[in-house]
DNA sequence: TCGACTTTCGGAACATGTTCCGAAAATAGC
DNA sequence: GCTATTTTCGGAACATGTTCCGAAAGTCGA
C-alpha cells in the first residue's frame, strides 16, 4: 500500500517548516550569518537545490525565520495616560529611526503603532516616506533596507537568547565628522543629547 | 635606460585613481550595480585579483567611487532668516530619517549640519545614537549602513544624470500593515502628513 | 655582470547564491 | 500490468567576491 499523500506526482523529501526549524537550529548553533544554502540542506540531508523549490530565495527564507523570533520580543506594555503613550510612541519611533524604514515601520507597526493611531501614525509615515521621497523605487529600497532587517531581528535574537546589551561604543574614526562637531560642542553630553531629543520628537507630537 | 620610478620592485600596472576612473566608466555605463570585479578588471586589462593589490575589498572601492559622484551634489544654499534654516535642517534630517543613519549623516553633516549647529546637530546625534542603542555594535552597523549608501549615492547619481525624478510609487504589497491603518484613517492626505510630519520635527527643533 | 632582494602580478582555487534540465518517484487512466 | 502525466529531486554548471602562492619584473650592492 504506497503511502498517499492526497496528490499526484513524487513525494516531497522534506516540507517548509522543516526547512525553517533546520534554519532555526543552525541560527541557535552558529548565529544567522553562518546559514548557507549548502549547509542548510546538509541539515536537512537533501540537496541544496532542492531548497529552492520550498523558498524562493534565501532572501525569503531568513525573512520568515527571523520574523519567528522577532515575535518571540515582547510588546511594550501601554500606558493608561495619553501623555506616556505618546511617550511609547517616540520610543517606537526612535526605534525606527535607527534604521527600519519599511520593514520596521511594519514590525513595529503590527504590534504597537496600530493602537496608537493618531499623530504617531502620521509621524511614522512621514518617515517611511521619506525614504521614497528621497529617491527610492519601494521594489529597491525593500531589498536593500532587508539587509537592516536581518541585522536588527539578529540583534534582538542575540538579546533574547543572552539578555545581554551589547556594549555600547561610538567609534570616531567612523563618523569623522560629526566627531569633529562633538568636539566643537563639547557641552552636548550625551544623556542630554538623548533627553533633548526625546523631547524634541514628543513635544512635536503633543497637541499644543 | 629603464623607466625608474622612484622606489625598487616590480612597477604597478596600474593605480587606485586609474582603477576609480575605470570604475566610474562602468557605473556611467551600466550603472554601480552591474560593476563586478572581473569586468572591472578586463576595462583595465588587468587580472581580476591585481584589484585587491590596490583596494581592501569592493566594498572600498565602491565607497570611494560613490563619495566622488556624492561630492557632486550641490549643498542648498542656506536663507539668513534662523527659523528658515531650521527648516532646511528638518528637511535635512529627513534625508537622514531616510535611511542614512551614519554614512549619510557624515555625508549631510559635512556639508550641512555643521553649519547649522545647536539643536539640529543635537537631533542628528539622537538619531546616530538611536542605532547603537538598538543594540548596533558600529562595525556591524556601519557594514549594514553601507548598503544604504550605495543605494542612496546610487540614486544620487541616476538623478545627476537624468535630472529626473524617479516615479513615486506605494505598493502596499509591500507595507500590508501600514496600508490597513491607512485605511482606517482614511483622513490622511498624504500633503497633510507631509505638513504634519515636517511640522512636527520643526517645533521640536525650536526653543520655546 | 650577476646574484639578492623587494614589490607587484595574476592564474588557480574556493565558498556562496542561483539556474538549468534531465532523472526519479509517485498517481491516474486504460 | 503498463503507459502517460505530474510533481519533486538534485547534480552540473555559472557568476561573483576573495585568498593563496608562485612567477615576473624591477632595483641595489658587490
Amino acid at each position: 500500500m504506497p503511502a498517499t499523500h492526497g496528490r499526484t506526482g513524487r513525494p516531497p523529501v522534506t516540507s517548509r517548516p522543516e526547512i525553517l526549524a533546520a534554519a532555526r537550529r543552525l541560527i541557535d548553533a552558529d548565529g544567522w550569518e553562518k546559514v548557507t544554502v549548502r549547509r542548510l540542506a546538509a541539515e536537512l540531508g537533501i540537496g541544496a537545490t532542492t531548497l529552492y523549490h520550498h523558498v524562493r530565495d534565501k532572501d525569503e527564507l531568513l525573512v520568515l525565520v527571523l520574523s519567528e523570533y522577532a515575535r518571540q520580543v515582547p510588546l511594550p506594555v501601554l500606558p493608561e495616560d495619553p501623555r506616556e503613550r505618546i511617550v511609547v510612541a517616540a520610543t517606537t519611533i526612535r526605534q525606527a529611526l535607527a534604521g527600519w524604514p519599511w520593514a520596521a515601520a511594519e514590525f513595529t507597526t503590527d504590534g504597537l503603532l496600530g493602537r496608537l493611531g493618531g499623530p504617531a501614525v502620521q509621524l511614522v509615515e512621514v518617515i517611511v516616506g521619506a525614504a521614497v521621497e528621497c529617491g527610492c523605487t519601494p521594489e529597491r529600497a525593500v531589498h536593500v533596507f532587508r539587509s537592516l532587517w536581518y541585522y536588527t531581528v539578529g540583534e534582538i535574537l542575540v538579546r533574547i537568547r543572552s539578555r545581554a546589551r551589547p556594549p555600547v561604543v561610538f567609534a570616531p574614526a567612523d563618523t569623522p565628522h560629526l566627531s569633529a562637531i562633538g568636539e566643537r560642542w563639547p557641552a552636548l553630553a550625551a544623556q542630554d543629547t538623548y533627553e533633548m531629543g526625546l523631547r524634541a520628537l514628543i513635544s512635536g507630537l503633543l497637541p499644543e
